[in-house]
DNA sequence: CATTGTGTTCAAAAATTCTTGAACCTTGCT
DNA sequence: AGCAAGGTTCAAGAATTTTTGAACACAATG
């Protein structure tokens, strides 16, 4: 009685369905997602993930969500990259199956790490550019200036490679619920 | 000897030329604005203005980067609600001109009050509209799970809350350089 | 070793976001 | 009031990003 190719002349929510706060949920996640820069699906998936007890497969996501093969698949590796899920092969069965880290800690320095540190690397290469290109510099006078702006921006980059552990540290503190905390 | 109609039959680079340092930081921040979800043509205009010792007019900046008049105008604007660059008016002059703020502490809680304070009122909101839509839900034990992943995203919402302020004050600290600081 | 179940890839389509520029305000000047 | 300079708006076009789905790869199974 449910098998999955069921019928598309109708609405077809799935033949899986969600609660309404589970939707509300995913919906939560989709714009915090994209306000993060990262596609609306990611945050669908993370989201619906969020909201279960057991893990879900590819499958089941793209059912529940309505998404494409291409979407999931994506999806679900550029979360597990983050350490925004992580995955189990059940023994017996071929499929993987995914589950949502639900420790901030966890998250937020999976994303530090996916996004802010590329960045810091490359800021360091592009401060040593500047400074190569200081040295062609037209005007004494612009150099100087030039060298005004580089020690500037070296001193936020110092800055900002400060701040980032801290936040990893600070939001560790008191992660943990009430609730049971499987760490 | 610097008419701005001058020709449009070569590439013309400007007459109001840069140095090519001050486009490596343009870039810089170029490729800044886009990693923090904003459009490119703000960090261009900021990495401009960061560059200058003198504030620039709407027209200089056009001239310079070679973007519209709406770029110019609707960017300016944005990054002038971040607190990024303030405005004058030269006495006498009826063009208004710009200057990039510099202060990093003053940039971070910019943005933090743009992007992310409003991110969490409307969590708030969400949380509230989950907690409605958890009554209706339909099984006792969907109601269970929601009410306890309402409680995480409480949880994370009051470390996120606890966060920010803090992030604002340690940016901060030591932001003066060897140079003047006008603060 | 052909087949089936699972998951990945990637070019093309769809959706979204950014930029442009012409029309339109507003202000100051004569 | 008429005019011109300075700036804003916003619909349309351009550019970019995301999603899709069909083709592909891989491994386990009969």
């Amino acid at each position: 009685m449910r098998s999955s190719t069921d019928t598309e002349v109708e609405p077809y929510v799935g033949v899986l369905a969600m609660d309404e706060w589970e939707s509300a949920v995913i919906d939560l996640f989709l714009h915090a997602a994209s306000s993060f820069g990262l596609p609306k699906s990611y945050g669908q998936i993370y989201g619906l993930l969020f909201c279960r007890d057991q893990a879900l497969s590819m499958d089941e996501v793209m059912d529940l969500l309505q998404i494409s093969k291409g979407s999931a698949s994506q999806g679900l590796r550029a979360l597990r990259q983050f350490g925004a899920v992580s995955s189990t092969f059940a023994p017996g069965d071929r499929k993987e199956r995914f589950v949502a880290e639900i420790r901030l800690r966890k998250l937020v320095s999976g994303f530090l790490r996916e996004q802010a540190d590329p960045h810091l690397d490359k800021g360091v290469a592009r401060l040593k550019q500047i400074e190569v290109l200081l040295q062609y510099s037209g005007s004494k006078d612009s150099q100087i200036r030039g060298a005004r702006r580089h020690e500037i921006l070296s001193g936020w980059h110092r800055q900002m490679s400060r701040l980032l552990p801290l936040v990893k540290m600070i939001v560790g503190k008191s992660d943990r619920l009430p609730q049971k905390n499987k760490d």
